[in-house]
DNA sequence: TCAAAAGTGTTTCCTATACACCCATGA
DNA sequence: TCATGGGTGTATAGGAAACACTTTTGA
């Protein structure tokens, strides 16, 4: 028989809920990955990938907690997304935690939501979940935002969360280069203007956006195979700008 | 007899805590709120404001959780402020959440932590804590950067946690107005100028630097009473400022 | 009376933006 | 060969930073 956890005081649930973006060279699009739900609640919805820390607890006979083991919460958000759409990404950054009364009908569910930037690939649904698949950002909104009040087009207040997550990424590609991210190995600069052209939604000189981008310095430039210059994204410099705090110089205004 | 609550899958601890900032106008100093632990663990080590999510749970006759509502994590973060410290705050911003595996030796605690700025005023220990008082920032960090390898200063993984938010704090007063609700209820361009040169440790011309607060137009130019022009802030601009996300122009670099 | 703080505007420099020409490739 | 996309450098305008003088008040 399976044990259950008894506690002296009400606990919460925790999940980790992550909004993985990727960029779609064939169509140009900015896409989100989105899972069918395959149980209730929100059955045959869409959601963001996600699920239940993991803790590992041991209890004694009365069933009283009394030892416990969680991973972290990322750790956590990383692992959902791997077992229900099999991706794995290099960046991920926590967005904020949504816990507004009622938002779980299952009960008091908190949810750590990241999110993500992906390299284009293809995608399967998991284990969990019926199916998953990379869906165009500016759909979705829209489909958000012609909702009747009241109604949701997300299962549980993923409408909200996927609208925090986009604006998030806008102010974030302002001031780090993490827009880089959404891009296969080598690229070139056209491709790089395009995907930040979609995501800000207005348009840049060639010339400049080249040198705010390059300012950057993390970018390095291949021996020109062919007819156009093409970069790689230099990982070590990428990540060196991460850590120290250089949010203070914004690339676009 | 209390009942116990039990459940299918084992749950975490969630807590609310809050760094809170205010400013003491008779030293110039920013200080930040922490009380002293009454209870074991970290019995008398300093450590931040916070408790408990509170949940209000119904049980079954075998202890079974049915049916529970939770207060947002905000709203636990002001509660357990105000019980522990007796301050109420106008502005509080989540920080992120800290899940690092151990980082509460009583077991799978997981804290959303938020930062608060305050007026200036008194604080006494409240129900909780044995007491609360205002401790100079820059003296805390030069604490906690002295600790040998492996121990910490304060209670928990707040020594991280209190890091993390000066230095968002930092990054925050050059994007947005928030320096102002350090202040009084008026105030001169210099105690403001003070305020800002003292968290951002450099200084600034005092035209240059009015000029680009005043931009923001969130003040109201009060007739000079006295020799010097005050100002005090204007609520509805600040609040309207907050809510469209106009991060986008930096004030100071 | 003198020192220190605060009020006011202008100049300078730098950086963001706007812009034009040339070259290479593929249709 | 012509159109399109891509490579390169420069000129201009606007904003940020540097800066000087006067006035008031308190020691």
């Amino acid at each position: 028989m399976k044990s259950n956890y008894t506690y002296r005081y009400p606990r919460p649930s925790l999940t980790a809920d992550t909004v993985a973006f990727a960029y779609d060279q064939k169509d140009g699009m900015l896409k989100v990955l989105l899972v069918e739900r395959g149980n209730e609640p929100f059955r045959g919805k869409m959601a963001l990938p996600g699920g239940f820390l993991e803790i590992k607890a041991k209890v004694d006979a009365d069933g009283f907690v009394t030892e416990e083991k969680n991973e972290t919460l990322e750790a956590c958000a990383r692992r959902e997304l791997k077992e229900e759409t099999g991706l794995e990404v290099n960046f991920m950054k926590e967005l904020g935690t949504f816990s507004t009364p009622g938002r779980d009908p299952r009960g008091c569910t908190i949810s750590s939501v990241f999110y993500a930037i992906s390299r284009p690939v293809n995608v399967q649904g998991g284990d969990d979940a019926a199916a998953a698949h990379w869906f165009p950002v500016r759909e979705i909104l829209k489909a958000i935002e012609s909702m009747p009040n009241g109604f949701s087009f997300l299962a549980f207040d993923h409408d909200e969360i996927i609208k925090r997550a986009f604006n998030q990424l806008r102010v974030d590609i302002c001031f780090e280069p993490v827009g880089l991210l959404l891009l296969g190995e080598t690229f070139t600069m056209t491709q790089i203007q395009n995907i930040y052209q979609d995501i800000l939604g207005r348009e840049f000189d060639r010339r400049n956006f080249a040198r705010k981008v390059l300012i950057a310095d993390v970018l390095d430039r291949l021996p020109h195979t062919g007819r156009n210059i093409r970069y790689k994204l230099n990982l070590e410099k990428f990540m060196a700008l991460q850590e120290s705090d250089h949010r203070l110089r914004l690339l676009f205004a």
